[in-house]
DNA sequence: TCGGTTCAGAGTATT
DNA sequence: TCTGAACCGA
């Protein structure tokens, strides 16, 4: 067992009084790159160490499986225990553990399956589908949205609150859902909590086991939790338990999908929180990194505040870059990083970062032009793949027959004479007897089902029993590995054209089932590996693209750059509009998340930060014009280093110098030091008149109500123009020339 | 059952 | 402009 004392070396005061604290409730804001996972992993360890709580009495919770994993790798360097004996996993992974465990007081077969989104998305399109409910008139994303809303609100349907007809049916529909999944045997993600806050809520013994084992309950990124997660702790956490809260208010970045910041305030209020410890001293990023950051997350009013600092030095100043266009930023961006590499840093050591997905495309374009390896976070993960989903379909019909959605899924793939028509008879006979398809398969012949048809079927239907028998005595890779083969997968794509690389996919899954049989199974404590791997592969997507030992620039959403760090960090595209993005200014909160999503957008860099934009970007189809980022203005001019000239930029009616959009365009000097003609090469001259006046895209105007703006984009012809003004805190506007009237000031 | 055409929509994402 | 999904004809 390690020395308490040992633990404890090398930490900062804060880390070591957040790590030390006494069995109460507590709330540790860990600032970006201040130690976090460190003062999470010691505690835990601290408290094993230190006698006062045995692995079982533990329980510490995180939202990915990455931090989960990354957590207990650290504790098994730290203290010799038996690890298994912790609940540790994300907040679906223990309520998935503990609905195996107590199913039937949950209401659920033992054999239960989860439906990951894309998955929840088709169960709903069936049941419309099945309904016959025109997807014109109920939009099957919408109503996920709504079901998911719901759920995380904790609401059954029966006892959501319907205003309007419109909000009526969309609540039958939610209970049409609950029925079609309980029959199915299927929970949905946020089932799968809502289940688990029922069973606590419900069932009082167990409640009172969980609450008298899990004596301390760590929470890992607690901005990011959800309304239900918030009072599945809480009833988890009882009276006597004490709960280690970590988590950062100013990356609070999820708000879009239900993260309630409000949460920690809520935490410090009803668990009467005394011990609240910040932890700010930043050993990533270098000074003037950190002065940036710090300076523009203070614009924020909504925030329990802190500020980080660092004795490593104030390092290089953020380095700014105007470009004219999204492909001269790209551009500009291949040189940069050539320059790096030439300086001897790594590809790797290289982050660009974007507000959205779409804009990888431009950089992914000059990098490879340039021949420069690169890797895109996001698109499809492992078991998100069609081949490995196929696959998955048939392991989840040998465990679990009355799943419909895997059922239709392979009943025709390969392709085995089952058309639509036969399976349309079937579906009516199901829905009759409101079985699922393959118990309408083994109840009757009063389908309607031609012998021909229903012969066919007959067959999938022994395939699928006959795996069943085969597999269940086997190792879990060798029973996937034969499903694989015995379902005519294999063959198929290895008839296909391009179905070397599914084919490959499908050997990984074997590798997949080889290494899960090896690793531990904290769920599989009366559960099948089968069972057990499917849920693994329900609930852990896997990697992305796992291109791993390449040298390459990584290249990803800010939002996907969370956690991350690296010593050079671009982020591109910071411009009124996409950065922050329109959307965003129009929501409630908006401009304050994207306001926090550019703070983690600027501590993710250790050494080195570059800040770059554009002035027209390819949006949509059409070219639009951009004045830069006010994020860019909020930061003190004493930590930048502008590339190129910088030209004045005119925020509300208070501030400077009038703004001329790309004020170096005419001047040769423009873009200095970085000697490309992409720099040079746009010309802007888009033109439209007004009262006589003429505008262009820079030119500042006046409006009676609006007061001073910039012409930002400019729109049509003639008595059709438009023009998109920037009048700066009253916001964007377009306006119709022939309408208003704009004077030059 | 496949392959082409058409059409809408185009912020961020984990489980 | 580009993508994905839905739809239709052979």
């Amino acid at each position: 067992m390690t020395l308490t004392s040992d633990l404890l070396r090398g930490l900062n005061e804060q880390q070591h009084a957040a790590v030390t604290l006494p069995a109460q409730h507590a709330l540790i804001l860990a600032g970006a790159g201040s130690g976090k996972t460190r003062v999470l992993t010691t505690r835990i360890a601290w408290l094993i160490a230190s006698a006062q709580v045995s692995p079982q009495g533990l329980l510490a919770v995180t939202f990915t499986n990455k931090a989960a994993r990354e957590m207990l790798n650290r504790l098994s360097a730290m203290v010799a225990v038996n690890l298994k004996l912790m609940w540790v996993g994300t907040f679906h992974g223990l309520c998935n553990r503990m609905l195996r465990a107590h199913h039937r007081d949950a209401g659920l077969p033992a054999s239960f399956q989860i439906l990951d989104s894309q998955d929840q998305l088709a169960a709903i399109k069936r049941m419309l589908k099945a309904m016959q409910i025109d997807e014109d008139k109920v939009a099957p994303r919408n109503l996920m949205h709504f079901i998911n809303a719901c759920k995380e609100s904790g609401q059954r349907a029966a006892s959501v609150e319907a205003f309007d007809d419109y909000n009526r049916r969309f609540v039958e529909l939610y209970s049409a859902y609950e029925v079609q999944c309980q029959r199915e045997a299927v929970v949905d993600f946020a089932e799968l909590l809502l289940r688990s806050y029922e069973l606590l809520q419900r069932n009082q013994l167990l409640r009172d086991h969980y609450q008298l084992r899990f004596r301390h309950i760590l929470v890992d990124e607690f901005q990011d939790t959800n309304a239900l997660q918030y009072r599945w702790l809480k009833l988890l956490a009882g009276a006597g338990n004490a709960v280690f809260a970590v988590g950062d208010d100013d990356q609070s970045i999820y708000g879009f999908r239900g993260a309630d910041v409000g949460n920690m305030m809520a935490f410090e209020r009803e668990f009467r929180v005394d011990n609240l410890i910040k932890l700010e001293q930043n050993y990533r990023s270098a000074g003037h990194i950190l002065d940036c950051a710090n300076a523009l997350i203070e614009q924020n009013n909504a925030r329990l505040g802190k500020a980080l600092w660092t004795d490593a030095g104030a390092g290089e100043p953020v380095r700014v870059q105007e470009l004219v266009s999204d492909a001269g930023e790209a551009q500009w961006l291949v040189e940069q990083i050539k320059a790096i590499v030439r300086d001897g840093d790594r590809r790797s050591d290289v982050a660009v970062l974007y507000r959205s997905n779409a804009q990888s495309r431009v950089i992914e374009h000059a990098l490879f032009s340039a021949t420069i390896p690169y890797r895109v976070y996001g698109g499809l993960r492992f078991f998100e793949r069609a081949e490995v989903k196929h696959a998955l379909a048939y392991l989840r019909l040998i465990e679990q027959d009355d799943d419909d959605g895997a059922f239709l899924r392979v009943v025709n793939f390969p392709v085995r004479g089952i058309g639509a028509r036969s399976l349309e008879q079937l579906q009516d006979l199901a829905k009759r007897r409101s079985c699922s398809l393959m118990a309408a398969l083994a109840a009757g012949a009063e389908s309607g089902l031609s012998t021909a048809a229903l012969s066919r079927l007959r067959q999938f239907q022994q395939l699928i029993h006959g795996l069943r028998q085969a597999t269940v005595m086997l190792p879990l890779a060798d029973a996937v590995q034969k499903v694989i083969e015995q379902s005519g997968l294999a063959q198929h794509y290895s008839l296909e054209k391009e179905g070397q690389e599914r084919l490959e996919n499908l050997q990984e899954l074997v590798n997949a089932a080889a290494s899960f049989v090896s690793e531990d199974l904290p769920l599989a404590e009366n559960l099948s590996p089968l069972a057990a791997f499917l849920s693994h592969a329900s609930l852990e997507a896997g990697e992305h693209q796992a291109l791993a030992g390449d040298d390459a620039v990584q290249m990803m959403t800010v939002h996907s750059a969370k956690g991350l760090e690296f010593q050079h960090v671009f982020i591109t595209g910071l411009e009124e509009g996409l950065f922050p993005h329109e959307n965003a200014l129009s929501e409630a909160r908006g401009l304050e998340e994207e306001r926090r999503l550019m703070y983690v957008a600027i501590t993710r860099a250790r050494e080195r930060l570059y800040l770059s934009f554009a002035q027209t970007r390819m949006l949509h189809g059409q070219t639009r014009y951009h004045i830069r980022s006010r994020f860019i203005e909020e930061l003190p001019q004493a930590h930048l280093k502008w590339l190129s000239p910088r030209a004045q930029a005119r925020w509300g009616p208070s501030s400077g110098e009038p703004y001329t959009l790309g004020g170096g365009l005419d001047s040769p000097g423009f873009g200095a030091g970085t000697g490309g003609d992409h720099l040079l090469s746009f010309e802007r001259h888009a033109q439209a008149a007004t009262a006589g006046v003429s505008l262009r895209i820079g030119q500042n105007v006046r409006h009676e109500r609006f007061g001073d703006g910039v012409v930002v984009s400019l729109e049509g012809r003639g008595t059709d123009s438009r023009a998109q003004i920037n009048f700066g805190r009253q916001g964007l506007k377009w306006l119709a020339l022939s309408v208003a009237k704009l004077q030059l000031p």
